[in-house]
DNA sequence: TAATTTTGTTTAAACGATTAAACACACGTC
DNA sequence: GACGTGTGTTTAATCGTTTAAACAAAATTA
C-alpha cells in the first residue's frame, strides 16, 4: 500500500505542529485557534487526503470502536439477521463488527474471545454455545463489556436479550389447542442450553393445562452432532405411533427444514393432517405448499437493545440489563383447521 | 475493562528488558537466547495472562491481520454463506474479518472502503454494487490490496473471483430445450452490473442456438429498487400472453422466492405447467412442492479462491488474477418432464 | 596476551495519534 | 512597571509493541 498522509504531513506543509492539527480535526479547543489558521489546516487535510490513523488512536485512547459479534455460524439465517441489524446500530454511533462463528465447538469459542480481546474490540455480543459458562466468567473477572444474546445462562448474573421462549412455545400450543388441534408434537435439541429447554417447557406446560395426562409421548429431542437424521428418524416414529400426532411444533429453523422435507417425503398432508409451528422467519416458509405458521422472534428488537445495552457498557454503564423479548404468532395457512 | 498485562509487566517480573521478552515471545533469535530465561519468560507471560496488543503491534508493523468484507447484504444468505467461507479461510492464517453491507448504496459504499481504510485492514474482498467503478479505481490508485467477488467489472485490470455466469445460464437453457421445453423465460435484473447480464447473454445466446428467432419475448427485466413488485407482475404478464412460457429461470434467489409466490398464487403447476430453475443453493429449494432444480455457485471454492488472492496480493504479490468459476446444474423435480 | 568472534541482552527510536502542561505574547489593570 | 488574564500555539510524554543497533562479557583464535 502507497504511504498514507499523517497529522504531521499536514502540519508541516501548513508550518505549525501536529498537535494543533489534531486539535482542529478534532474540533478541540475551536474558541481558542485562529480561525485562519484552522480553514487552513482544514483545507491542506482535504487536500492531502488525509484519514486518521484508527490504530495509532485507538492505542492512545484505548477506544477501538468495534465491537465483536460471535456466532454459532454466521451462514445461518438467523444469525446473519442478527448481524445485519447489529452492524446498522453499530454504524450509527461509528462502531464497527467483527464477528466470527463457534460452529458450536467450545474450544473455537474461546480462541474467537481470545482473538477479539486481543484485538481489543470495546465489547461483545454473543450468542453463547452450550458449556461456555467459564468463557462467560472470565469475561466477567477481566471486566469485558459484553451481552448475550439469543442464549444465556439462568445461574449467571449477566447483560442479555432473548426471546421469552416459554410464552413462544406456550401460546403457539395453546393457539393449536383452541384451533383444535389436541395431539401435539414438538421436536426440539437435546440440550442443556436453558432457552432451548424453555421452549420445551413452555410446550409441556400448555400441554399440562390443556390437555391433561397428555404426558410427553410426542416429544422428540435429537441430537445436535446428527440433526438431520435424528429429525427424519423422529418424524418417522411419530407417524407411525399408535396414535399419531395431528400438530407438530418445530423448535428452530434447522429441525423445521429437515422435518418438512420428511414430511413431504411421507406425503403427510399440511394442515389436513398435521398441522405445523416452526421458529423464526425465514423466506423459505412462504413457498411451502402450505405456507407456515410461525414464532416470529422479534430480531429487528433483539439486536437494537443488544447493540444499545453494550455501548451503555461500554461506556461505564455497570447496571445489568436482561430483557426476555415476545414473540409473535404469524398464523398462516400450515394450521388452518 | 481491568488493566492489561503489557511486555514491560512481564519484563519487570523476569528482571529482563522488554525487548527480550518481545524476542521470546515471537520466537526470534531463538538460537541466541538463554534456554532458562526463555523459559522464564514463557512461564510468566502465561502465569500473568499476557495477551499480545494487537493494536500495538499493527501501529509498529502496519499489518492488521484484518480483512474487510463489503457485501451487498450480511443477511442475504448468498453473502452470509460467502462470508462464512472467507471466515474460515483467513482464520487459518490469523486474520480476522470485519464485515459492512453496501445496501446497494453508493454512499454506504464509499463510507464503508474509508471506514476499513482507517482501521487499516490489510485488503478488501467486495462484491461491487453497480455504478461503483470509481471507488475500485481509487483502490487501485491507493494501491490496497482487493479482490472483488461475485461481481466485477470488465473493464477494470482488477483480481475477481466470480461464476461463468454466461455458461451457466447457456447450459441452463440448453438443459431445458433437451428436456423438451422450448418456451423459455426469464426474469432478471434490470442492471448494468456485468455479471448479471451475463446472465442474460447465457441465456438468449443459448435461445438463439436452439429456437431461433424466438426473440427475447419471454425476457422480463426487475426493477432492482422495487424487485416483489415488478417480479409479481413479469410473472402475470407472461402467464397472460399469447404464448406462455413452459419454462422459466430466476436469475437470482430474491427474485425466484417473489416469482415461486406469484406461482403458487396463481396456481401454476411446476413442473407440468412451468419448469422452473432458478439461482444459488437455497434450503428453501428442498421444500417447495417440487423440489427446484437450481445453478449451485461453488460459493466455497470462490470464496477460498479469492480469500487466498487476497493474501497473495497483501504479500506484494503484483500479479493479478481473474477466475470465472463454472457453475453446476442440479437437476431436480422442478425440471421433470 | 591481544584481537576477534560469539553469545546474550539492552538501548532507544520508531509507528501516529492524543493531550496535559508549558510557553510566548498581547492586553489591560492597579 | 509589576502583575494578572486571555489567546494561540508548541512541547513532550504516552499508549505497547517491534527491531536495528549498540553493548558487555565470554569464548575462540592468532
Amino acid at each position: 500500500m502507497i504511504k498514507r498522509v499523517s497529522l504531521k504531513d499536514i502540519a508541516n506543509k501548513v508550518g505549525v505542529s501536529s498537535a494543533l492539527v489534531s486539535y482542529v480535526l478534532n474540533e478541540k479547543f475551536t474558541g481558542r485557534i485562529n480561525k485562519n489558521v484552522a480553514q487552513k489546516i482544514r483545507e491542506t487535510a482535504v487536500e492531502l487526503n488525509y484519514r486518521t490513523n484508527q490504530i495509532a488512536r485507538s492505542l492512545k485512547t484505548s477506544r477501538t470502536n468495534t465491537i465483536g459479534l460471535i456466532v454459532a455460524d454466521i451462514s445461518n439465517p438467523f444469525s446473519s439477521s442478527m448481524a445485519r441489524v447489529i452492524e446498522d446500530e453499530a454504524a450509527k454511533v461509528n462502531f464497527t463488527v467483527i464477528f466470527g462463528s463457534t460452529d458450536e465447538n467450545p474450544t473455537k469459542s474461546e480462541k474467537l474471545v481470545d482473538t477479539f480481546l486481543n484485538r481489543h474490540v470495546d465489547g461483545l455480543i454473543i450468542a453463547p454455545r452450550e458449556n461456555t459458562e467459564n468463557v462467560v466468567q472470565n469475561l466477567i473477572k477481566q471486566e469485558v463489556p459484553f451481552v448475550l444474546v439469543d442464549r444465556y445462562f439462568p445461574s449467571i448474573h449477566t447483560n442479555y436479550v432473548a426471546l421469552d421462549n416459554f410464552k413462544a412455545t406456550y401460546e403457539a400450543v395453546e393457539f393449536l389447542s383452541m384451533s383444535g388441534f389436541e395431539n401435539i408434537a414438538m421436536i426440539n435439541y437435546q440440550t442443556s442450553l436453558f432457552n432451548l429447554n424453555e421452549r420445551t417447557r413452555g410446550y409441556l406446560t400448555a400441554l399440562g393445562n390443556h390437555t391433561p395426562n397428555s404426558g410427553a409421548m410426542w416429544l422428540k429431542e435429537v441430537d445436535n452432532a446428527n440433526v438431520e437424521e435424528t429429525v427424519i428418524q423422529s418424524i418417522d416414529e411419530l407417524w407411525t405411533a399408535d396414535q399419531r400426532p395431528n400438530a407438530i411444533i418445530f423448535a428452530s429453523n434447522e429441525i423445521a427444514l429437515h422435518g418438512l422435507k420428511q414430511i413431504m417425503k411421507l406425503g403427510i398432508k399440511v394442515p389436513k393432517e398435521l398441522a405445523v409451528i416452526t421458529f423464526d422467519q425465514l423466506a423459505s416458509w412462504d413457498i411451502f405448499y402450505s405456507p407456515l405458521t410461525y414464532i416470529k422472534q422479534p430480531l429487528q428488537e433483539m439486536g437494537q437493545l443488544a447493540t444499545q445495552i453494550l455501548l451503555d457498557c461500554i461506556e461505564g454503564d455497570k447496571k445489568i440489563q436482561q430483557y426476555l423479548i415476545p414473540g409473535s404468532l404469524v398464523k398462516r395457512d400450515s394450521t388452518k383447521k
